[in-house]
RNA sequence: GGUGUCGUGGCCGAGUGGCUAGGCAGUGGUCUGCAACACCAUCUACAGCGGUUCGAAUCCGCUCGACACCUCCA
């Protein structure tokens, strides 16, 4: 498809919190990396959250014809339980508790994460590179930025200078934090640390002798430091200066900070053009998060295995209930929101299946060319999912008009129509038309035949029987629908 | 304490200096053997108090409240 509006698409950037007018660096490619999961336990909603609008911007970007590289890691190493000497690889620390080798930690996590993504329909990256595939690139740069004077070894372990850094360069700049402030107002107890400051953070940490996730390195043996290993990735795959960085809004600070110091001080460029950061989805009124206990995850809502909810739900109907709220918002997960949501979806994918009726004629009495525009100025603006979603419920008003001959529309419209709903329906936002997923031709044979059974039944004023078949079928999920024309079913 | 986001109708959620967001629920109607489904129509709002303005829910200030980050977190 050939691009469309292609300058009219902006974004808000985090960096400089505005809305900008969005240009590649190189021009009609595009270069996106999102920070993935860390795979020590199952991925919960909070995360899925981020990871779709992502995959929505990545379909998006697709859908205006840029070629994308879209890499989303896989942390498998390296993340610290906390920042103190006594820090703990994640993966290890799981490992252990459940005396198994990490790696098969590792493997465990990434390959339910790979499910639970398959299952809600996301497009794979372009690369979903490993952060213990990139050890020796990460210890290459580990030098670099020591022999550039920003970091410092002590007893094996190489932390980041952020004093250092600062006194050219803006530590704090996306989260708009000022350093100076920090380092004066700290009150750590100290003692025990080698960092010479506490806002410095690791590069490389030396492991002990329980600790069995470890790899030789010129400082010693050991792992790298979380922040790093996306500036390693997103440099190798992306360039020194790529286009777009997203992640969750928790990753702001420090991780995010931490990767523009690391490779600022290596390439001596601002790495990425436009952040893009994801609010949080709460639960109960809380963030969602694995360390509270105060998540949902996704497979329960696929089966219905959770007190909070009142019944299973559909992947569709979740990842439209996340796109009709606007992804730099709070967004409050709840059973009844979820229902709202999926009698809004089964709506919208009853217009779309009953486009197929509209019938054709000789001049148009809707505005179909200004109802598309309308559709793409919403995604163009920040990729605004809820105003978009608007759009296509006044999509779905027309179609019911359209069916039902109180409007009139060309051979030419009509076409535009089906393509438009179709392709933000289905390529941009991902969605499923679960009913149709789930129908069959041979299931198609048997309601048709129930509903002739029925029919008779009906003729002959045999209500008792015509209604047994009409409410044991709702029972299976098969609702019929008794219209002028005849009766006709959707199944749920 | 510092940094930032935000408070919208019964609920979920957009938007923004003057013009209907949308969905769900509710109400009225069409359809139906009765229903259901569906469709059509329709009601209601911008935390509080000041200020700027011809005009503010939208800008500014204050108050109250919520959330996030500052330690691992999408």
């Amino acid at each position: 498809m050939e691009l469309y509006k292609e300058n009219e698409l902006k974004i808000y950037n985090s960096l400089t919190k505005t809305k900008e007018v969005f240009t590649p660096v190189n021009e009609g490619y595009v270069g996106m990396y999102v920070c993935g999961p860390t795979v020590y336990s199952n991925a919960h909603l909070g995360n899925i959250r981020t990871f779709m609008f992502f995959d929505v911007v990545f379909r998006y970007l697709l859908h205006l014809g840029y070629k994308v590289r879209y890499v989303r890691n896989i942390t498998d190493a390296g993340h610290l339980e906390n920042d103190a000497d006594e820090g703990e690889d994640r993966i290890a620390k799981k490992a252990r508790l459940e005396q198994i080798e990490p790696m098969e930690v590792v493997q465990r996590y990434t390959v339910d994460f790979h499910n639970v993504l398959s299952k809600y329909n996301f497009l794979p990256p372009s690369i979903e590179p490993t952060a213990t595939g990139h050890i020796v690139e990460q210890i290459e740069m580990i030098k670099e930025i020591i022999e550039k004077g920003f970091a410092y070894e002590v007893n094996g372990s190489v932390y980041f200078d952020v004093v250092a850094y600062n006194k050219d360069n803006n530590y704090g700049i996306l989260s708009g934090r000022n350093i100076e402030d920090a380092i004066h107002n700290t009150r750590t107890l100290d003692g025990q640390s080698d960092k010479k400051n506490p806002q410095d953070f690791a590069l490389w940490k030396k492991a002990d002798d329980r600790h069995i996730m470890r790899w030789p390195s010129p400082w010693s043996d050991g792992f790298p430091g979380w922040h790093l290993e996306c500036s390693v990735m997103s440099t190798k795959y992306l360039g020194e200066k790529f286009d777009i960085h997203g992640g969750g809004m928790d990753l702001k600070f420090p991780h995010h900070e931490c990767e523009i110091a690391q490779s600022k001080c290596c390439s001596g460029k601002d790495p990425v053009n436009y952040w893009m950061h994801t609010n949080m989805l709460l639960l109960n009124s809380q963030k969602m998060a694995k360390s509270t206990g105060n998540f949902i995850l996704p497979n329960e809502i696929l089966t219905g295995e959770n007190k909070i909810l009142s019944k299973a739900f559909s992947a569709s109907v979740v990842r439209f209930f996340i796109m009709q709220a606007n992804y730099r918002s709070i967004l409050d997960f709840s059973s009844d929101a979820l229902e709202a949501s999926e009698k809004g979806y089964n709506k919208l994918m009853e217009a779309i299946s009953s486009m197929e009726q509209i019938v054709s004629s000789g001049s148009s009495s809707v505005d179909i060319s200004g109802w598309r525009a309308k559709c793409y100025d919403a995604m163009n603006d920040d990729f605004n999912t809820p105003i978009l979603v608007a759009h296509l419920f006044d999509g779905v008003k027309m179609i019911n008009q359209l069916k039902d001959k109180k409007e009139t529309i060309t051979k030419e419209d009509l076409t535009i129509l089906k393509d438009t709903m179709n392709a933000f329906v289905y390529d941009v936002l991902g969605l499923l038309n679960d009913a149709k997923e789930e129908s069959s031709a041979k299931i198609d044979g048997v309601v048709e035949l129930l509903i002739k059974l029925r029919k008779d039944a009906r003729e002959n004023k045999d209500w008792a029987l015509s209604d047994q078949i009409r409410d044991e079928l709702a029972e299976l999920g098969v609702q019929l629908k008794d219209g002028r024309e005849g009766t006709t079913y959707t199944i749920n």
